[in-house]
DNA sequence: TTGTAGGCGTTATCAC
DNA sequence: GTGATAACGCCTACAA
């Protein structure tokens, strides 16, 4: 299968290689006469041409990919994030080019490089690498970064924290444990910031309060939940949905329920929270996705898009949470 | 920030661009003196030379990258399978690109129009497009795929298959409805296929049974199964765990119990299942992935991968399914 | 053992 | 209006 060039169309339609160009760069216009524009699109379709993209990145220096590092692929929040991403890009002839970073650092720095190396005009980085990503020098947008000296793009997790704690204080409850990320990103730092100071604010020492720290696997969430538990909280907040359904499994073995014994909250809003009747934080992983491609667009094309983008977020109560139980 | 190129980096290390190209290229071997390669290192590594991987494409036709088209990065399923591909490629130094084709022929489509503009060496094809792919001229592995006419890597669904309704009718159920996928691809013909055989195996007819056809969203496979409960089968075999979920939600609405009420089976084993004390099929999303991409590299190295490669399935009997309740 | 030179397919700057 | 022509950065015969 021979691959067709400009050449082969410039022919076809009995043209020069550069007219081709010039008509299927759509740099036509008052230049080209209508009847060249049209002999040439013929030709093209009929040959079935398609520009060769290693070419065109070479000539222009642009590829029209733009990469995405993200912690985690295994955890379904970013199946959304992704989703919203690649609609974005779509939109403006983008193609994203997605790096695993397996929640580890040194593979979302390899996967950096492989996207240095591929070209890509801009780079969305999430969560990881934020001191790596300033030596990019290329278009760089951070998602869930909270200090990064390029555009921002986050949800608002001090809202939801907030308003997770809010609903449990005013439930009662005041030994409030928490199941939280043993990643130090920024979005996990935030939450820990926004709980202490939520809970000062009401007199409460979050330093006295039970903590454990998990990677994002539900039997990861579980053994540390079942740690958890022995320091008797009345509710737990969890940083994901995937650990408060690690905290349910703990609950299960213990034989426990929630919310009579212990109220459970989670963040994120999977269907794993809709099946679990989990009171949760719901989030919307294509609007930042798409948020953040936006805004990458905006610096490519030399534009300044706001340092900062918060992208809202909702509590959503459910079943799992309710007034302290007398029977601890 | 100047791009350094082996120009840059010959002038450095007072050789010519075909030498630096030559060590870098590892095809210094008996032909460059080690000082010369040693004086080429140097300077590549002092300038942080990154060779440009659009010259390279462009001259040597390859890009060390291969394309995969996924139905819907929104399933958990998904997310293995890209870990599991993404870390065989690494081994081989491939990057993968990802298409979504958010269950849309027509993205799925596009989606391989883009690669194929992109110039990848080869093509994984998840069920999406398994007559578009033949079009595509260059070493394809259909994942999920029974018919297609280049190497398949594919699940033993039917084994899977066979091993849930094995369990059900031991269980000593006959009326077994199912909840299935509305997408009509190969592993799900297959499976249409498997429960109809087996059955008829033991004197059942199939087509006697409710069946309902859903989308993978848990709402859908909720309102689905409304309707599918609505012809009370005493169990219910779900196409994929997601759909087992939806089931769970209507039989929660309906005031029913798993399994007391209705026995439900799942299939993949994702942390749905596990949190829902689901019986399901468990399969490994990581070799399935890995083993594609394996064939692949074979493919394009000029080999010849097995025409087809079974990832073996496993049954995993949880606490969703039971004896068929008196209540019905 | 190393250098020269040609060309991959495209875009873009000039002349005509 | 259209057509030469020169890069873009790299690989690879072939020459020296």
């Amino acid at each position: 299968v021979a691959r067709v060039t400009s050449v082969d169309v410039a022919r076809r339609a009995g043209v020069s290689q550069s007219t081709v160009s010039l008509v299927l760069g759509g740099k036509a216009a008052g230049r080209i006469s209508k009847a060249t524009v049209a002999a040439v699109e013929q030709a093209a379709a009929e040959l079935g041409y398609r520009p060769n993209a290693a070419a065109r990145t070479l000539r222009t220096g642009r590829s029209a990919t733009v990469g995405l590092v993200v912690p985690d692929v295994t955890n379904p929040f970013f199946g959304r994030l992704l989703r919203g991403a690649q609609d974005e890009a779509r939109r403006h002839g983008l193609t994203v080019a997605l790096v695993d970073a397996a929640n580890d650092p040194a593979r979302g720095q390899s996967g950096l490089d492989a996207l240095r190396t591929a070209a890509v005009d801009g780079y969305l980085t999430f969560e990881v690498a934020n001191e790596a990503s300033r030596a990019l020098h290329a278009p760089t947008v951070a998602i869930e970064s909270w200090a990064a000296d390029v555009p921002r793009v986050r949800l608002d997790v001090e809202a939801g924290v907030s308003a997770e704690l809010d609903h449990l204080l005013e439930l009662g409850h005041r030994r409030i444990g928490r199941l939280a990320s043993a990643y130090p990103t920024d979005t996990f730092r935030a939450r820990d910031a926004r709980v202490r100071e939520h809970l000062a604010a009401v007199g409460v020492d979050a330093d006295a309060l039970p903590v454990a720290r998990t990677r994002f696997t539900l039997d990861d969430a579980r053994v540390n939940a079942l740690a958890l538990l022995d320091e008797a909280p009345t509710a737990i907040l969890c940083d994901d949905d995937v650990l408060a359904a690690g905290v349910m499994l703990a609950l299960g073995e213990r034989g426990l329920r929630a919310p009579g014994d212990v109220s459970v909250a989670g963040f994120d809003d999977l269907d794993l929270a809709r099946v679990l009747d989990l009171t949760t934080v719901r989030v919307d992983g294509q609007a930042l996705g798409a948020t953040a491609v936006a805004a990458l667009v905006s610096l490519i094309g030399g534009g300044t898009p706001p340092a900062e983008t918060v992208v809202p977020v909702e509590l959503v109560i459910r079943g799992s949470t309710g007034p302290p139980g007398e029977s601890r």
